[in-house]
RNA sequence: GCCCGGAUGGCGGAAUCGGUAGACGCGCUGGUCUCAAACACCAGUGGAUUAACCUCCAUGCCGGUUCGACUCCGGCUCCGGGUACCA
C-alpha cells in the first residue's frame, strides 16, 4: 500500500471538522481527563517548529486518554493581548486588533495542519471583551478584598471595614502586608476610623486591598515616554532608541501575592511538578526569617531600618549600605560628600536591577554620615552600594563582611573592618574570603558569646525585640506584582477615580482629592477604546489618555441624559476599513439595506476579484428562482425553520459573496447547507471545501446536512441547528453592542493603565470548562467537573512568572467559592525548548561621506514619526566573513535570518543571491554587502596606519567573505531564526513531524532544530503501511504475538511516563521485526494501528479504514496487553568478572542464584578468566547479572 | 552575580530502581536490483591495536563511594533558560 500523505491527511482533516469528532461534552460517565497546553502567543512570525512538541506530547496524552476511556478535556486558544502587537502597531500604525486577528487564523492555520484533536468550540483569545469581561472581574474581586492572616484567606473588605469600626486597628494584630519596601500603617482607634474623611479610609484600605494602587520602582523612559522592561534596558538606555532610562518610584496597580506567599510555598508540596520546577518557585518565593533592625542616625532623629536573616552577627557589622535610590539617602549625605553621592546615585540609576546585579565591579560610595549600633554605640559608616536593591527587604543592609561574601567584597574594596564573629574552620583564610556558613559558636559578640549560630539568631532577635529597636520578621523575595501598563494593547483596568471635596488642604490638591473606584460588575466589560496613535500623549500619560470621553459613571449617580457608554456619542471614534475581532453583525430585517449589499460585496472583493455589483445583482435573481424550486428535503426544513419558528430568522436561497446559501442566519452568522447525493462527489467535496473556506473568511459558520439526515431525523436537524444558532447569538456580538449593552460613561476619570500579559492567562484553564457561559466566568457545576488541570504542558521559561500568576488566583478564586479547587494543574510537564540556529555574520560599519538614498518601505523611528517610501543610508555595513580572524574596528556580530543562509562544507554561508533576497525582505539590511578588496585594504589602513602589502592582501580577499557563525539560541523572531513547521507539512506530511518532533529527544531536554534524521521517520510510516498490502485474517504466531504485546506494553508505559522519544522507538522495532516475519494478520496490525493512532492520527485513519472499520478510530478502545507474551524462560546473564563484561551464558529465568553461580562458574568461558583460582566472592542478581570478584 | 537545567559515537539520542554503554534513527561504507540514477533491500559502522581473535581505552573535567557508576556524593569547566514590563 503506498503511503500519499498529502491526500490522507486533507481527507481526515476534514473528516474531523465535518463530524466535530474531538467535541467534548461536560459530565458523563467517563472518568475525566483534562489536558492543557500553555496559552500561546500569537505572535507575527507564526508557529514554529518548537511550539508544537510540547502541542503533539499533550495530543498524544489527550488522544490516549481517549482510547483508555476517559472523558478528554483538551482544548487551545491564545493568549492575545501583549507588547509585540502593539510594537508592530507603533511602527506601522496597524490595529493590533487586526494583526492580533490576522496572527491567530495563521496560526490556526498552521495548527490544524499537524492534526491535533483541540476541541475548537471552546477557543478563548484573552483580547476578546467577552473573554476579558471576566478578567475585569477577577481585578474587581480583588479590589473588594483583603488578606486576613488569621484566617489564612481572601475576605470581602467589608469584614475589615466592620474590624475597623468595631476595633479600630493596633498595627500589629494584622500583619499588614504591602508588598515592594514595606512599611506600617499606623493604629487608629475605632472612634478615629469613623472621623476619617472618605479619602483617608480609601488610603488605608488600600493597604489591604488585594488589588491595589501602590508604588513601585520601574525604568522610567521619558523620551519614549513609557515603562522599559530591564530586557528593553540596555547599558541605561533604550534598546529600542537609545534614550536615557532611570529608575522611578510610580504610582503603580499591584497585586497583593505575597499575601499568598506561605500558602504559595507550602502548596508546592502536594503537586506532581518536577522538583526543578518546586525549587525555582521556592526561591523565588525565597521565604527568609530574620529581623529588622533600627540604625538611629548619629546627631539626628533619621533611622534607618535594615532587615537581616543574620541578626547574630550584629556585632561583626563595620558599616551600613543603602540603595542609591533610599529615601534617606539625599537627607543623610555630608555637604562634602554631595556631589560624589549624586554622581554615583545617578549612575547606579540608570542601570536595571539585572545589570546592577550582574555587576562583578565593587562600587559604592561614602555618603559622610554615621549610624550607631544599637549595642556598641560605636559609629558606623553608611554607604551607598548598587548591589543593594530597593525593592528588597528595606532597601538597606547592616554589612557583616566577615561573614557575607557580597558585604566582603565591598570591605576589601572600600578598606574596612572585617571582625570576625563566628568560629569557623582552622584553615579558613579571612583575609581571602567571608565565613558564610551558618555553622559555629559566637564569639567577640557580648551576649551572645558562646552560643551557636541558631540560638544565637534566636536570642538576638528576643534582645533587639526587647530593647524595641526592631522585630523579628519573615520577609519574601517575592514582590507584589506590578499589574498596570503603560500600553495600549491590554485589558482596560475597571476602575475609575471619584472627586471629592479636599479633606486637608494640600498645595497640590486645592479643591478636589481623587478615590480609586472599581466600576459597577453589570456595567463589565470596559471596552478597550479606540485612539488615534498607540503612543503615550505628549505629557507621558498611557495611550488611552487619548481615548475621548474615557470617562464613568457609576449606576447610582446616573440620570436618563446621561449618556450610554464612553464609546457613545458623536465623539465615537469608528474605525473604519478594518476588521474587528469579532465580525460586525449585520441587521435582521427583511432584504438586506443597500449599505448592507456594499459591506458584504465589499467584504467579498477583498479576497475574490469575481464579486461585483454586477454579479451580486445576477446572484440575487438566481436566488430569487431557486426559492420557488426547493428539494424536498430543503422544503421539510423550511417548514420548520421560517417564520422565526426556532427564534432566529432564517432565510432561504439567499445569496452571500457569489455563493448562494441553502438557508442562512444573517444575524448569527451561520449558513445551513442542505447537501444532495451528488455531494460525495471529489470535485463537488473540493468545490464545498473552497466555498466554506471562504464564507468561514468573512466570518460565517457553515453546518452541513444530508438530504437523508434532514427527512429521516427531522427534528434531531432542526435541534442541531438551534443549538448552534443559540450560541452563536452571543458570539455575533461585537465590540459596539458590547459597549452599548453597558451604560456607563461621563462623571469621573477612567484608569489609563491596562493590564499585564499575564492576566488572562492566569484563569484561562477555568473558562475552557465552560467558554460560553455569560453569566459568569465559570459555572460552579462544570467547575466541579473538571476541577484542575490533570496534565499541564508548557516551557519552563513560565516557572516563576505564568506559574506563580495562575496559581495565586486559583487560591484567591478558591477563597471567595468560585471553584473548588486550590491549586490550578496536578501534573506539570515541562517540554524542553527547540532551540533555534541563528546565523551570525561580522560585520564592520563605515560612515559614508555622503547620504544615499535608496527606495523602501516607511521607516518609524520609536516615537512613531515616519520617514515616508525611503531609508536613508549613512552608513555601509560590510560583511567581512566569519574566517576574517584580524580584529577589525567598529567590528560588530549581526544576525541574519536564518531562512536566506545555507550549510555546505562543514560552515554556514550566506550566497550573494541570498542577501540580496534578504534585502528586498528585510530593509534593515539594505546597507550590507559583501567587503571587497578596495574595502579591505582601507580597512587595513584605518586599522594599522599602513598600506596592506600585496600578499596579505591577496591572502584576506581569497577568505570566504560568506561565511557565518552559527549559534543555538531561544527560536524567536529577534534572532531571525525561526523554522516553519508547515513547510515540514508539505514536505514529509504532518505524522512524520509528529513523529520526528517526538523521536528528537526527551521532551523536557532542551534541543537545537535540525531535519536531519526526519527521512527516519517518514520511511518508518512507509514501512508500516507496506506491511497492509494484503491483511490476512489467519491466526497470528506466538512470535508475531510477542511482538505486538512487548510493543502495546512498552508504548503504554512509555506514554505513560511522557517518553515519547522512545516510543516511535519501539513502533520501528516492531515494524522491523514484523517485517522480518512478513507478517500481515489483521489480529496484530489493527492492535497496532490503534497504538499509532495518537503519534499518527491521519495515517491511523486511513488503515482503520482501510481495515475495514467504519468509524473513527479515535472512537476505538486500546487493546488489551497479554502478559503471557511478555515473560521469557530464559536469561541471557551478562557474566563480569571484577566489574567487567567477559561473556553471556543463557540459563532458565527461573534457576536459583545458588545454581546459577555453579552453571557460571562451571563453563567453560569462566574457566578462561578464573585461571584456575577460587573467586572471593560471586554476586547473582537473578534475571540480570553476574558479577565474579577475583 | 543569583536561581533552575544540560553535557554519552560523525549527528539526534537509548540504557525506566546502581547491573551487558551506544537500542532506534540519521549519516557514512560496501553489496543486491537497474543501461544508469532514484527508490527499495542486505551487510558493516565508538576509538586504539590486530590479518583475525584477543586486549586496552571510552558517557564534559578532577576526585570519592561500591562487587559493579552514564546513573550516587564532593569539587570544577562549558552550554542553555529565568532573573519580576517579552510571552
Amino acid at each position: 500500500m503506498e503511503y500519499n500523505f498529502n491526500d490522507i491527511e486533507r481527507k481526515w482533516q476534514k473528516y474531523w471538522k465535518e463530524n466535530q469528532t474531538y467535541r467534548t461534552e461536560n459530565g458523563g460517565d467517563k472518568p475525566k481527563y483534562y489536558v492543557l497546553d500553555m496559552f500561546p502567543y500569537p505572535s507575527g512570525a507564526g508557529l514554529h517548529v518548537g511550539h508544537p512538541l510540547g502541542y503533539i506530547a499533550s495530543d498524544i496524552v489527550a488522544r490516549y486518554k481517549r482510547l483508555k476511556g476517559y472523558n478528554v478535556l483538551h482544548p487551545m486558544g491564545y493568549d492575545a493581548f501583549g507588547l509585540p502587537a502593539e510594537q508592530y502597531a507603533i511602527q506601522t500604525g496597524r490595529h493590533p486588533a487586526d494583526t492580533t486577528k490576522e496572527n491567530i487564523a495563521r496560526y490556526r492555520e498552521q495548527l490544524d495542519k499537524i492534526g491535533f484533536s483541540f476541541d475548537w468550540s471552546r477557543e478563548v483569545q484573552t483580547c476578546d471583551p467577552k473573554y476579558y469581561k471576566w478578567t475585569q472581574w477577577i481585578f474587581v474581586q480583588l479590589f473588594k478584598s483583603w488578606y486576613n492572616c488569621k484566617t489564612q484567606k481572601a475576605e470581602s473588605i467589608d469584614t475589615l471595614v466592620a474590624l475597623f469600626e468595631s476595633e479600630g486597628f493596633n498595627g500589629t494584630t494584622h500583619r499588614v502586608l504591602t508588598g515592594d519596601i514595606e512599611h506600617d500603617v499606623k493604629p487608629f482607634t475605632a472612634a478615629a476610623w469613623k472621623n476619617f474623611s472618605e479619602k483617608e479610609k480609601s488610603d488605608v484600605l488600600m493597604n489591604f486591598r488585594l488589588a491595589y494602587l501602590g508604588e513601585a520602582w520601574v525604568n522610567w523612559c521619558p523620551a519614549l515616554g513609557t515603562v522599559l522592561a530591564n530586557d528593553e534596558v540596555k547599558d541605561g538606555v533604550s534598546e529600542r532608541g537609545g534614550y536615557p532610562v532611570e529608575r522611578k518610584r510610580m504610582p503603580q496597580w499591584s497585586m497583593r501575592i505575597t499575601a499568598y506567599a506561605d500558602r504559595l510555598l507550602n502548596d508546592l508540596n502536594g503537586l506532581d511538578w518536577s522538583d526543578s520546577i518546586k525549587e525555582a518557585q521556592r526561591n523565588w518565593i525565597g521565604k527568609s526569617e530574620g529581623s529588622s533592625i533600627e540604625f538611629r542616625i548619629a546627631d539626628s532623629e533619621l533611622r534607618i531600618e535594615v532587615f537581616t536573616t543574620r541578626p547574630d552577627t550584629i556585632f561583626g557589622v563595620t558599616f551600613v549600605t543603602l540603595a542609591p535610590e533610599h529615601e534617606l539617602v539625599d537627607k543623610i549625605t555630608n555637604a562634602e560628600y554631595k556631589e560624589a553621592v549624586t554622581a554615583y546615585v545617578n549612575v547606579a540609576k540608570n542601570k536595571s536591577e539585572r545589570e546592577r546585579q550582574a555587576e562583578k565591579k565593587v562600587s559604592g560610595q561614602f555618603t559622610g554620615a554615621y549610624v550607631i549600633h544599637p549595642f556598641t554605640n560605636e559609629k558606623v559608616p553608611v554607604y551607598i552600594g548598587e548591589y543593594v536593591l530597593a525593592g528588597y527587604g528595606t532597601g538597606a543592609v547592616m554589612a557583616v563582611p566577615a561573614h557575607d561574601s557580597r558585604d566582603f567584597a565591598f570591605a576589601k574594596h572600600f578598606n574596612l573592618g572585617i571582625p570576625q564573629v563566628v568560629t569557623a574552620p582552622e584553615d579558613h583564610d579571612f583575609s581571602k574570603e567571608s565565613y558564610d556558613a551558618k555553622e559555629g559558636k559566637l564569639i567577640n559578640s557580648d551576649f551572645l558569646n558562646g552560643l551557636n549560630v541558631k540560638d544565637a539568631v534566636r536570642r538576638a532577635i528576643d534582645e533587639i525585640e526587647k530593647r524595641g529597636i526592631g522585630q523579628g520578621k519573615v520577609n519574601f523575595r517575592l514582590r507584589d506584582a506590578a499589574f498596570g501598563r503603560q500600553r495600549y494593547w491590554g485589558e482596560p483596568i475597571p476602575v475609575y477615580y471619584k472627586t471629592v471635596p479636599s479633606s486637608t488642604s494640600t498645595p497640590l490638591s486645592l479643591t478636589t482629592e481623587l478615590i480609586p473606584e472599581v466600576m459597577d460588575e453589570s456595567d463589565l466589560p470596559l471596552i478597550l477604546p479606540e485612539v488615534d496613535k498607540f503612543l503615550p500623549t505628549e505629557s507621558g500619560e498611557p495611550p488611552l489618555a487619548r481615548a475621548k470621553n474615557w470617562t464613568y459613571t457609576p449606576p447610582n449617580e446616573r440620570t436618563n441624559s446621561t449618556p450610554a457608554s464612553p464609546q457613545d456619542g458623536g465623539e465615537e471614534l469608528k474605525r473604519t476599513n478594518s476588521t474587528h475581532a469579532s465580525p460586525q453583525p449585520l441587521s435582521g430585517g427583511e432584504g438586506l439595506s443597500e449599505s448592507e449589499e456594499d459591506l458584504i460585496v465589499e467584504e467579498a472583493a477583498r479576497h475574490y476579484k469575481t464579486a461585483n455589483k454586477d454579479g451580486w445583482a445576477k446572484l440575487k435573481n438566481m436566488a430569487r428562482e431557486n426559492r420557488t424550486k426547493l428539494t424536498p428535503a430543503e422544503e421539510v426544513l423550511w417548514e420548520r425553520l421560517r417564520n422565526n419558528k426556532i427564534g432566529h430568522k432564517i432565510r432561504r436561497q439567499h445569496p452571500i459573496d457569489f455563493f448562494i446559501a441553502d438557508f442562512i442566519c444573517i444575524r448569527a452568522r451561520v449558513i445551513i447547507e442542505v447537501d444532495g447525493s451528488y455531494h460525495s462527489d471529489a470535485d463537488q467535496l473540493a468545490y464545498d471545501e473552497h466555498r466554506t473556506f471562504v464564507l468561514n473568511e468573512m466570518g460565517f459558520k457553515v453546518i452541513r446536512f444530508t438530504n437523508e439526515e434532514v427527512l429521516k431525523s427531522t427534528d434531531d436537524v432542526v435541534s442541531r441547528i438551534t443549538n448552534v444558532l443559540d450560541s452563536e447569538r452571543e458570539a455575533a456580538l461585537s465590540f459596539g453592542e458590547l459597549g452599548e449593552a453597558r451604560a456607563a460613561g461621563g462623571k469621573y476619570q477612567l484608569e489609563t493603565t491596562t493590564m499585564p500579559g499575564w492576566a488572562g492567562s492566569s484563569w484561562y484553564f477555568l473558562r475552557y470548562m465552560d467558554p460560553q457561559n455569560d453569566k459568569e466566568l465559570v459555572s460552579k457545576e462544570v467547575a466541579d467537573y473538571w476541577k484542575n488541570i490533570d496534565l499541564y504542558l508548557g516551557g519552563a521559561e513560565h516557572a516563576t512568572g505564568h506559574l506563580l500568576y495562575v496559581r495565586f488566583w486559583t487560591k484567591f478564586l478558591y477563597d471567595i467559592g468560585k471553584i473548588s479547587v486550590n491549586e490550578p494543574a496536578q501534573k506539570l510537564v515541562n517540554q524542553g525548548m527547540i532551540q533555534g540556529m541563528s546565523m551570525i555574520a561580522r560585520v564592520v560599519s563605515r560612515k559614508l561621506p555622503t547620504i544615499r538614498i535608496i527606495p523602501g518601505k516607511p521607516i518609524v523611528d520609536p516615537v512613531g514619526n515616519t520617514t515616508p517610501t525611503s531609508l536613508l543610508i549613512e552608513q555601509e555595513d560590510l560583511i567581512i566573513g566569519e574566517n576574517f580572524r584580524q580584529g577589525l574596528p567598529v567590528e560588530r556580530p549581526i544576525h541574519i535570518p536564518v531562512e536566506f543562509c545555507e550549510f555546505g562544507s562543514g560552515s554556514y554561508y550566506i550566497t550573494e543571491e541570498g542577501l540580496s533576497k534578504l534585502k528586498e525582505k528585510y530593509p534593515q539590511f539594505v546597507s550590507f554587502r559583501f567587503a571587497n578588496a578596495e574595502d579591505i585594504s582601507n580597512l587595513w589602513t584605518d586599522l594599522f596606519k599602513a598600506e596592506i602589502s600585496q600578499d596579505v592582501l591577496s591572502t584576506l580577499e581569497a577568505i570566504d567573505k560568506r561565511t557565518l557563525r552559527s549559534e543555538v539560541e531561544k527560536m524567536s523572531k529577534r534572532w531571525l531564526n525561526v523554522v516553519n513547521p508547515e513547510d515540514i507539512c508539505d514536505q514529509y506530511g504532518a505524522d512524520t513531524l509528529r513523529l520526528y518532533e517526538m523521536f528528537l529527544g526527551p521532551l523536557e531536554q532542551h534541543k537545537p532544530w535540525s531535519t536531519n534524521g526526519i527521512s527516519g521517520t517518514h520511511n518508518f510510516l512507509k514501512r508500516f503501511f507496506r506491511l497492509f498490502a494484503e491483511v490476512s485474517n489467519d491466526a497470528p504466531a506466538e512470535a508475531e504475538l510477542k511482538v505486538l504485546h512487548r510493543t502495546l506494553k512498552k508504548v503504554a508505559d512509555d506514554i505513560e511516563r511522557m517518553s515519547f522519544n522512545t516510543c516511535v522507538s519501539t513502533f520501528m522495532i516492531a515494524v522491523n521485526e514484523l517485517n522480518d516475519l512478513k507478517c500481515n494478520k489483521r489480529a496484530v496490525l489493527e492492535p497496532l494501528v490503534i497504538a499509532l493512532s495518537p503519534f499518527a492520527p491521519h495515517a491511523a485513519e486511513e488503515l482503520w479504514s482501510v481495515l475495514g472499520n467504519k468509524d473513527s478510530v479515535t472512537k476505538a478502545i486500546f487493546p488489551a496487553i497479554d502478559e503471557k507474551y511478555l515473560v521469557d524462560n530464559t536469561v541471557n546473564y551478562p557474566v563480569q568478572f571484577n566489574g567487567k563484561m567477559r561473556f553471556t551464558i543463557a540459563l532458565a529465568a527461573d534457576m536459583k542464584p545458588a545454581d546459577v553461580e555453579k552453571e557460571v562458574l562451571a563453563s567453560a568461558e569462566a574457566q578462561k578468566y578464573l585461571e584456575g583460582k577460587a573467586p572471593k566472592k560471586v554476586i547473582v542478581v537473578p534475571k540480570k547479572i553476574v558479577n565474579v570478584v577475583m
